[in-house]
DNA sequence: AGGGCTATTATCCACTTGGATAATAAATAG
DNA sequence: CTATTTATTATCCAAGTGGATAATAGCCCT
């Protein structure tokens, strides 16, 4: 990412002492070269067109656009600069929102500077790091998504068409028109899908083709 | 969660060789304690009982037990253990998996000693930790899972009692009993329910409900 | 060649469904 | 106090649904 061998950053904070804080601590790293920063995400986003950095901290509760919808831009137009969200905010939705707009970091304001210094050394490289204190919301989040056992129902191929198309919506007889079959056909698949689901009606079977995507 | 200044640590690796040069590499690193390592995941759960360790490097291949299995039982039954898959498998559904059962980190395998290092330092203190080659499918996880902006289709909470009846593959007359009401009630606010949906039928009602988790 | 699975078609029947339309009472909001 | 919304009930009717049962043809594997 970087050319040169420091990192250059941006901060993205409205309180000013904040941005000065920051500043100051980081006179200290030499590798760090904090080239600008911010009291708006629409100050940042015009900057990063004249100079583009490797890393920009950013904080989330910012007038006019919030951090969130600047990380989604950025992220979007810049995939290769890392964004640090650094914030005293510790709302789920808030967390999951950044990380899927695609932060590379999310860190609460108390972080100390070495660490902070560190983290961004990290998500120079690429890395994701995630603050110990909503690791929970996070692991949650994998748990969700992790991929299922994909549970096997044994349904042939005509059937996971015609299942597809009983979840659209579709009554057996505009199924049997759509697969080019008598509408008898496409009941008999319907009922035999049911049993094999083991459910006793079509809207079951929709609702379990859904939850477990088949 | 080191009373002492030291990090404990256990390897689990079936490759002898790969034991050794970790073992090695941490001897230069006063505050890395490797404790003990195993060749099979069965051997360290053992071991945690009689002395549980800060953390664990996990390998993924394992005979018997794999590593995403060990990681989920260590994980429920010592919260505070953090976790560390150090692994060459890039596949996607196992980095999900890994992460999904409580790892805190998911690195590769030809991680340098000193990235390592930190990498120990940091999930100690309970953060999490992605390898850059690796973020692309946690990125899109996180894009996933993020809180839909929930549409709102002005649902009255009667309506929602009605809907949630339906997806669970209720009829009219059942969702009725359910609700001491008449049929021509329940039938009523399920027509209601499709028109504000703007479906046409219960099975597309149920699917949206589902995906928008109404 | 024969056994098992799949896809196709079919019929009967009681029950369910969705659209259109409307009346009433209760609660809520302006 | 009045207008709006919500919940309740009702009826008609054409269409769709699910269960049970079964026959036929094609395919793959042994």
């Amino acid at each position: 990412m970087s050319t040169q061998n420091k990192i250059s950053v941006y901060i993205v904070e409205d309180y000013l002492l904040t941005r000065i804080t920051y500043k100051k601590s980081f006179q200290n790293y030499s590798d760090i070269n904090i080239v600008n920063d911010f009291e708006s995400a629409e100050g940042c986003i015009n900057a990063l067109e004249k100079q583009p950095v490797d890393v920009i901290l950013m904080d989330l509760g910012l007038p006019y656009m919030t951090g969130i919808e600047a990380t989604k831009i950025i992220h979007r137009k810049y995939p290769n600069i890392k964004i640090i969200i650094l914030t005293s905010h510790e709302n789920d939705d808030e967390v999951l929102s950044s990380l899927a707009s695609g932060a590379n970091a999310y860190a609460l304001k108390d972080i100390d500077i070495k660490k902070l210094y560190n983290l961004i050394c990290t998500v120079n490289e690429g890395s994701i790091w995630i603050d110990p204190r909503i690791t929970k919301v996070v692991q949650k989040t994998f748990y969700k998504a992790e991929p299922k056992e994909k549970e096997d129902f044994h349904l042939t191929l005509r059937e996971k068409e015609v299942l597809d198309l009983l979840v659209q919506g579709f009554s057996n007889t505009e199924i049997a028109d759509k697969l080019t079959v008598s509408p008898c056909t496409a009941k008999a698949h319907v009922c035999k899908i049911l049993n094999k689901l083991s459910v006793t009606d079509r809207v079951q079977a929709a609702v379990k083709a859904t939850k477990y995507d088949l």
